[in-house]
DNA sequence: TCATCTCACACTTTTGAACAGA
DNA sequence: ATCTGTTCAAAAGTGTGAGATG
């Protein structure tokens, strides 16, 4: 019943109709789209709770929606372990090491700036027809707050607190491995805003500060069961950038301009550009002494603005670009449109997964980020955990044995980092930056996610007023009921009130002991947001 | 004074409704 | 009646640069 209304809506929205529930008002436009989609799905499946038409800041569950058992996905076991199998690459990263070799900024704003370049990946090794949700998190890449100074950025303190990181849900999500593996995976819809109040489910960051974003993959096929299921996380090091509320660096300004179809007005050829030369605000072509991009600050010295803008050869990032927006983004409308044309018998897409040597150190401080090696640890899904040491409901004998089928088989240590690690190196974290390897290659990618027990990483899930709480955590002292047990039951019915104030799933510094007992989390903030909670440096 | 942020602006691309024709 | 392709206006996404802010 569940999964059939998530395809069926899933199929309104892919035919541009609307999902917008009657109670988000003039507010709903603004919705990112799947959020919208999430939340209506959500309504929709209580069709006869009385909160469900009441205002979105409202918990749209009753008390009896948390005596329900949960929707256990297939792929649930409290003993499931990332997939080694499934590989994730980077499609446009020979743009992204563009972008990296001169420090990559992202403009943040008060209503949400894009991402360029976008996360844009290919996904192999997905089971066909198991469902999956795509996801993107951004997290700190440092506790460092930076400026840009004398053409390069440099450590300016240390980093303000970072707002729960925010987790963006693939509009394409749940799809299945099919389907994810049919056409590349683009998060070109990602906003972000430096905006704390924000309530348009954009991720919010810092400005100034350096930022890594990361690719979670989850078998799922409801965003309930996303919270026991099991995370398979990528990271790719040249995606870490700095967001800024104005361009710093002028040759990553460039390279936006060269590169995103919507600044193509400001080309040489542009229109804009063609206005200001005509107003002789700027010197001709020809007068203009081209650089190589390649060349130091210190080459540059003296160059007024307009010149530096076109030290970096414009025509080669064209050439050597992998991606063309212009072109990728029909692309993309093109992937959307013909989703549903799922190919079981397509292959998955073979990946080299591998890097090219980087060609000259990245401007990030401090210098370079070493080689990180890709293992699979025996860290089970943190829901899982957390439903196992809660003994909490377990799954049915019937899930158990969908998931023995479905799981990946044992895979030895050695077996794992053998084949998945381009680099070869030991499990080093990726930050803080090592310089002592500052002239190692980018790494593959670090896949699947390898949190440990002592990993405080480790993602996971927290949906404001959304999902309920019941299987997501527990306030302090709130004993877990039985779901076959009616007293229990009735005990949950008059406490569900207070799980409205504890939607955490679990405490940040202990898994297993922030069930019984820890502090009392606030409301999040951000009503809307599937949210991450407060994010450290990346140690994945 | 300086670093950082905000906003209006002109331009480009994307989107989707309306329409025509098969 | 349905499907497909085209047109066009509106919406959304860009960097710029002046001014505001602390």
């Amino acid at each position: 019943m569940y999964e059939d209304e998530i395809l069926y809506y899933k199929s309104r929205a892919m035919a541009g109709q609307s999902l917008m529930p009657p109670y988000f008002g003039s507010a709903a436009p603004a919705l990112p789209s799947n959020l919208v989609d999430q939340l209506e799905r959500y309504r929709l499946t209580i069709p006869h709770s009385p909160m469900s038409v009441q205002h979105p800041l409202q918990h749209p569950f009753t008390a009896a929606d948390y005596l329900k058992p949960p929707h256990l996905p297939p792929s649930f076991s409290l003993n499931a372990k990332p997939d080694p199998r499934i590989k994730v690459r980077l499609e446009n990263e020979n743009l992204w090491n563009q972008f990296d070799k001169f420090g990559t900024e992202m403009i943040i704003t008060k209503l949400g700036r894009r991402m360029f370049p976008t996360v844009k990946i290919s996904i192999s090794g997905l089971e066909p027809n198991t469902k999956y949700f795509v996801l993107m998190d951004i997290i700190p890449a440092d506790d460092s707050r930076y400026k840009f100074q004398s053409k390069e950025w440099v450590v300016a303190g240390k980093a303000e607190p970072h707002l729960p990181g925010r987790l963006y849900i693939h509009p394409d999500s749940p799809a299945s491995g099919a389907q994810w593996m049919r056409h590349p995976v683009s998060f070109q819809k990602v906003k972000l805003t430096n905006n704390n109040l924000d309530q348009q489910g954009h991720i919010v960051l810092n400005s100034m500060h350096k930022f890594q974003p990361r690719i979670h993959i989850v078998a799922a096929s409801d965003i309930l069961s996303l919270h026991w299921g099991v995370y398979n996380s990528f990271t790719f090091s040249q995606t870490q950038f700095l967001a800024v509320t104005a361009y710093q660096n002028d040759r990553i300004t460039q390279l936006k301009i060269n590169n995103n179809p919507f600044a193509k007005g400001f080309r040489e050829n542009g229109q804009l550009r063609s206005k200001k030369r005509a107003g002789g605000t700027s010197p001709p072509l020809c007068e203009i002494t081209s650089s190589s991009p390649d060349k130091g600050p210190h080459d540059e010295e003296g160059m007024d603005k307009r010149k530096r803008l076109n030290s970096v050869d414009s025509s080669h990032d064209i050439e050597e670009m992998e991606d063309r927006p212009s072109s990728s983004m029909s692309v993309e409308k093109d992937m959307a449109d013909t989703e549903e044309k799922v190919d079981i018998e397509s292959p998955a897409t073979p990946a080299p997964f591998l890097r090219p040597p980087r060609s000259s150190p990245s401007p990030f401080l401090p210098s370079q980020r070493p080689p990180v090696k890709s293992e699979v640890d025996d860290q089970t899904s943190l829901v899982s955990s957390l439903v196992s040491s809660a003994t909490s409901p377990r799954p049915s004998t019937e899930s158990t044995d969908a998931v023995s089928k479905l799981l990946p088989p044992p895979v030895s240590n050695s077996s794992t980092s053998s084949s998945r690690s381009g680099a070869g190196a030991g499990n080093v974290p990726i930050l803080p930056h090592d310089s002592s390897l500052s002239s190692a290659p980018h790494p593959p990618c670090l896949s699947p996610y390898s949190g440990t027990v002592h990993n405080p990483y480790s993602p996971y899930l927290y949906y404001g007023t959304l999902v309920p709480p019941l299987y997501l955590g527990r306030p302090p002292q709130l004993p877990l009921p039985s779901l076959t047990s009616p007293h229990s039951a009735s005990s949950v019915l008059e406490k569900t009130r207070d799980l409205y104030h504890y939607p955490y799933l679990r405490h940040p510094t202990s898994h297993a002991q922030s069930l019984l007992s820890g502090p009392p989390r606030p409301i999040p903030v951000h009503t809307y947001s599937y949210a991450l909670p407060h994010q450290v440096p990346a140690n994945l």
